[in-house]
DNA sequence: ACTGGAAGTGGACAGTGACAACATAAGTGC
DNA sequence: GCACTTATGTTGTCACTGTCCACTTCCAGT
């Protein structure tokens, strides 16, 4: 047979493993399902991933990947003049970024934080990788340029996040998850007003 | 036997479930394991709930009244004079009880949010009711005492539970969740500046 | 005292994650 | 060219889970 062997196994369940979140969330990924997809017998993933959880961990790092791509393209999207003007609105876009990514792919989000057990192997927290690097290096421009006090910059990163990372959940599962669209833009507008008014007033 | 029929098996199943969620959380919480806990048959719990689902919706329910104890104990022990401290010390003190809720009890406060499918059987959303409702009446206070724009309180809800949830969600399971306590503490006193200062000032 | 239905039991079944033993392909040194 | 080693897949199995079904036990109302 020349099927034997697959080439690339170890890829191609990653991506049948993220199909299935996407559609089911973190419970969908269901080790056997991932193997039929892929045209393979159960237990040939145990040649690439040690159990379970450290698939569902590659699929919930290629979903960081998924919401960087999606917090860079609006991020660098804001340019022009005053870079007090291009900081405020990077701040907005990267949380509006933030929340839209988490409402139209809830299944590769929840996965992204239902990663449980163990820290990775090698890095513990690269902070400047990732979403939160984006999100980080915004903030230190909104102190370069003046709008917000530099003894704030320190939990910054950490409110921003908290806020967009709580609107999101609370969206998908909590009890506004069946709000309308209307009221959801509503008062995510505000949440933003919030935070910006919060981290640059005074 | 005398002992055939247990009494009030319904409860105590829920008790038992419970245990586990705090435990093990969401996923901790086997249908099997909590028959066998209260020293009952499995199956035996398909006479009070009509699968697992319900059962966990039972102690969601149980959690979001442990929540909204916390959330009152706090809330209420701050009194005395100017209406306006009161407020505002109110809307802090909330906002701390929710993630001392969540950090101290993980199981518990994961499994009130991961209530997945149906929603309840009567009672669709009583907004007043439960840990909205306390907020709520917290944030009616704040444009009451003059604090807080009135046309800001549609959205400060959500707003308010975003913050804090989503706070509660990146110490748990998020990248910060290994931060030491002294760090949580400083980020967490932002939030609650940034979200009191974005609500109230201007 | 009898009986009907509610509450609890025991036994199945399919599906799951994990392990161990085996089979096959791809290299590798000679 | 050719044996041998190693990475990669496969089959078979096990314990465990949620759920369904048929059966038993007990209480309540006549």
């Amino acid at each position: 047979m020349s099927t034997y062997h697959h080439g690339n196994l170890r890829t191609a369940l990653v991506v049948a493993a993220a199909d299935l979140a996407r559609a089911h969330g973190p419970d969908g990924v269901v080790l056997r399902e991932v193997a039929r997809r892929t045209g393979v017998s159960h237990n040939a993933a145990y040649r690439h991933f040690a159990d379970r959880e450290e698939l569902l961990a590659e699929v919930a790092s290629l979903a960081m990947d998924r919401l960087e791509e999606a917090m860079l393209q609006r991020v660098d999207a804001v340019t022009g003049g005053d870079p007090r003007t291009v900081a405020r609105g990077r701040l907005r876009e990267v949380g509006r970024a933030y929340v839209t990514f988490a409402l139209s792919e809830p299944g590769l989000f929840e996965v992204a934080f239902a990663a449980h057990k163990p820290q990775n192997e090698t890095a513990p927290m690269p902070p400047e990788a990732g979403p939160y690097g984006v999100l980080g290096r915004i903030l230190d421009e909104l102190v370069e340029a003046g709008e917000m006090p530099a003894e704030r910059r320190d939990g910054a990163g950490v409110v921003c996040w908290a806020a967009v990372h709580g609107f999101a959940m609370l969206h998908l599962h909590g009890p506004v998850r069946e709000a309308p669209p209307q009221e959801r833009e509503h008062s995510l507008r505000l949440l933003l007003d919030t935070v910006e008014r919060g981290l640059t007033r005074r």
